[in-house]
Formats: C-alpha cells, structure tokens, sequence
DNA sequence: TTGACATGCAACCATTAAGTTGCCTATTAT
DNA sequence: ATAATAGGCAACTTAATGGTTGCATGTCAA
C-alpha cells in the first residue's frame, strides 16, 4: 500500500494517470509526448506506478501498452471513511456536481 | 490538491490519521505517545496534515486539538474513478469483506 | 540484412524531505 | 511568583527522489 501514497505523490506520475484515463492502453511514446521531460524519465515514473499496480502492461511486439487500474485508488480512500460517511460524503459530492453543471448550463 | 498527495505519501502521517481515525480530536502530545519519534517531527507531520486540509486544529487553552478531514480523501478518489466504476468497486470491496468476515466467524 | 524505431539499464547530479538538536513562548497549577 | 506543562521556531544533517546523459537490447520494415 505504501507504494501506491507513494507513487500518487508526483504530480508527472498524476498525469500520467489522467492520460491513462483519457486513453487506456497508450504506448511508452504516446505518453511521453505529453510530458516535458526525457523518455527515461518517464519510464522511472511507469515503472513505480506499475509497481503500486496501479498501471498494468501488456507487451505488443516492441511496444508496450499501459492501462490504468483503479483499484487500488478504491482501497485507499477506504482506509479513514467509514461506510456511513462514505455514502455522506458522495451524497454531497453529486449534489456540488449537480450545482456547478446547472450553472455552466445557464452562464 | 499536491499537498493532499504529498501528506500521504509519508507512513508517519498515515499513521497520524489512523491515530485520528480511532479517536478524534488527540493534543500533540497524545499524538506523539504512538510514534518512535521527537516531539518536533511530529508537529512538522502535523503541519503538513493542517496545510492538506486533512487535519483541522482547535486550541484548548494551551492545548491544541486536531481533528481528521476525510473530505479530500474523497474528493482524490474521484479523479480516476468514473461513477459506474465506483459503484462497481463499492460492490466487490463490499463482497470481499463480507467473506472475509464469514471466514473469521467460522475460524 | 541492415537501418530505424521502441524500449531498457546504469551512473550521476541537484533538490527535496524527514528527522534531529537547541532554544523560545504561553498557559496552568502550586 | 514560579515551576511545570504544552507547544512553536530555526538551523543543520542525511537520505530519498526526480531528472539528466550515455549506451545497450530487441523488433519491424525495406
């Protein structure tokens, strides 16, 4: 679990992860292509997310695919909220959404 | 949101929170009983948790009280987790502990 | 089969971060 | 008043981290 607070730490690895997000299954080049830094770099940060299995691999041919596993991201915000708050603390979540979407609506 | 991530990337801090977790509202120095470290670490800890909004402060006379904020907590877990997902991995957290809980009532 | 492409591995450098020691301030109780 | 208690602030040390450069490996296409 540590590798996972860990690997969330980096705000390239975050990124990497909206990537993901955006576009499951991109390849070692698709990916550095949004980042400012040096391909090795980049790997650095895969590898320690692969670590916290928070992204998986599958090899195709010379390319590598990456693809975003949520997880573990569930398992952790289970650690400090409890059942009850959890479903309080969505509640509260989907009406702020609710809000904020009816006034771009409107403006 | 950079500052949530950082302040759980660090074990100590997890721990604070679980600290927290079990019994809210803990001074400094019952915080300090349940870590094999100075009492100044642990306010650096402590501030960290305060600047993320994890961790809420009210003074006692010359006691300082803190509280834990799961709102961030939660807030993180959505970057990710799409609402079907979520509702997805809700449901095998759920079933995974219900077996787990049968398993320990049989042993 | 040879060149280009996709990625891996290792050494190195600069910055950040965790923890320490030492000293200061404010509140409580005798 | 004053001693004990609860906590704050700052300088310093050391280890971890993010990034770089340079070179090696394996796969595809002409």
């Amino acid at each position: 679990m540590d590798a996972v607070f860990k690997a969330l730490a980096d705000e390239s690895r975050r990124q990497l992860l909206d990537q993901l997000h955006k576009s499951n299954g991109q390849t070692l080049g698709e990916l550095c292509a949004h980042l400012e830094m040096t391909r090795q770099a980049v790997t650095k940060h895969l590898l320690l997310l692969e670590a916290a299995n928070l992204v998986v691999v599958v090899w195709r041919g010379r390319e590598k695919l990456h693809y975003l596993n949520s997880v573990p991201i569930h398992e952790l915000s289970e650690r400090w909220i409890g059942k009850y708050e959890r479903h309080r603390l969505q509640a509260m979540s989907d009406l702020k959404k609710g809000l904020e979407q009816n006034k771009t609506k409107k403006g």
